[in-house]
DNA sequence: ACCATAATATTTACAGCGTAAATATCTGGG
DNA sequence: CCCAGATATTTACGCTGTAAATATTATGGT
């Protein structure tokens, strides 16, 4: 018994937010490599075709789901909204982080001619919900440095980054490479890390095989890098390497690159 | 009229070697998206199934010509007495475009056989190679990323820079840091780099049109950025990170993390 | 209220994919 | 000399993205 075509009756049950929404948790489920147009589909309760009501094609489903994704990236300041830098109390710049339970200290927006706002901890705040946001979406860093257009959740992110770093003082030269830096960092993390995503508890079990599976003694200081990381998470080494471009940056801010 | 089954008579015309070479040519030449088995098959001459016996599948195929790139890299512990291929650009060991006033030490040798302690020029020109190398077969980053199986070369690769790092002095919570810094940098720059490669001069008719296609008074700053890539290629763009990098974690060498 | 048109879903079809299985042929070792 | 293993082709299966044709329903104009 085939299902009735045509258009079916009642509210429109397909629209583009509800096939950009699946493909996102399909993919969070289950991976992009496998998710296809019939898959989708079918967890839509449709046949694959009909999603290209919806959407140009593959890689236009990927940019819609891409750009949810980067939606969610917290930016601090969002527009002329009232800016969360941290306030005069802000310690070295060092732990800004946009986090799950309360919102960070306002402070009513910055005088346009008073001293630059906190860049530093902007740019950190923006970089850590970024690299949380990879890692909750494993698939999208991948998409994210692939050729899909960008969307305009994606040129606010770089907007505001932008913005922040001219408004700091960044001139042009520095500021195009002190961009480039921390994304870099961001996007090269992030796929490093999925590179090698497994469950917790299963570092065990992966280093253990691992260290069976090849000369241990031909590359002894592998061999004790993979020792060190089934003990040690590693989950402090994001902010690290951020810290240590954002101290270097500030350094070649101040005089002047 | 169909080709003779069986084997062929002369001597074996296919081995691994021979597919894994037009594999990376292959790539190198159309991507490797469009790098299927039937095609490369066609490529040497032979029906797409043949290559099953020098090969698993498809993946072992991608992991075998990804450690023959990786074997590209010039390593200067077990140097090759040459220089990184591209020759020119030899990377010079203390010339960091950052912090060059306050670096210690810019060391005045490059040369690769240095000793031991040299970890950052040691450093630097690994990464420098790895870059070039990325650039050179602009589908090895994402392999890179990938879970694809680590040969042989990639080992090799790995085990020298966690040893330079070592000998360095560098302590085991900070030797670990030091190194996924690093490599996160080499990888995301190449990553986003080649998300965004074009061929030489098209850099302006791609400017031109990006913004034409969006709103351009919404995302002023992202304009900019645009308009500034159109004129400046930002070829020191990895080098700048690099150096920054290097220069802070020698800053926390010296000063024991 | 009616009808033309647009929107939406299904169906069918096509070329291509990775690869398992069966088959044919050639090479080297006892 | 012959047989076992290596190597190549052929065929086949289920999957992919998506173009084209078709069927149904919702909507806007009169």
């Amino acid at each position: 018994m085939p299902k009735q075509a045509g258009r079916p009756s009642g509210r429109p049950t397909l629209t583009r937010d509800r096939v950009l929404d699946a493909g996102v948790a399909m993919a969070d489920a289950e991976g992009i490599g496998t998710l296809s147009m019939r898959r989708l589909g079918k967890e839509l309760g449709v046949e694959g075709m009909a999603l290209y009501n919806h959407v140009k094609n593959k890689d236009d489903l990927f940019e819609g789901m891409l750009d949810r994704v980067a939606a969610e990236i917290d930016l601090p300041a969002t527009g002329h909204a009232d800016a969360p830098s941290v306030g005069a109390d802000a310690p070295s710049a060092g732990a800004a982080v946009p986090g799950t339970g309360s919102a960070p200290a306002a402070q009513s927006r910055a005088d346009p001619a008073a001293p630059r706002v906190d860049w530093r901890s902007r740019a950190r705040w923006r970089a850590v919900s970024a690299h949380a946001t990879f890692m909750r979406h494993p698939w999208s860093a991948a998409l994210w440095t692939s050729s899909v257009g960008v969307g305009p959740a994606r040129m606010r992110y770089l907007d505001t980054a932008l913005r922040d770093l001219r408004e700091a003082g960044f001139a042009d030269g520095l500021l195009d490479l002190a961009f480039h830096t921390v994304e870099n960092h961001i996007v090269g993390h992030a796929m490093q890390e999925l590179g090698f995503s497994l469950a917790p508890g299963e570092m065990e079990a992966m280093g253990a095989e691992l260290l069976r599976s090849f000369p241990v003694e031909e590359y002894p200081f592998l061999a004790e890098h993979i020792r060190y990381h089934v003990e040690e998470t590693g989950d402090d080494a994001f902010e690290f390497g951020l810290d240590l471009i954002l101290d270097g940056l500030e350094r070649l801010r101040v005089t002047g690159g």
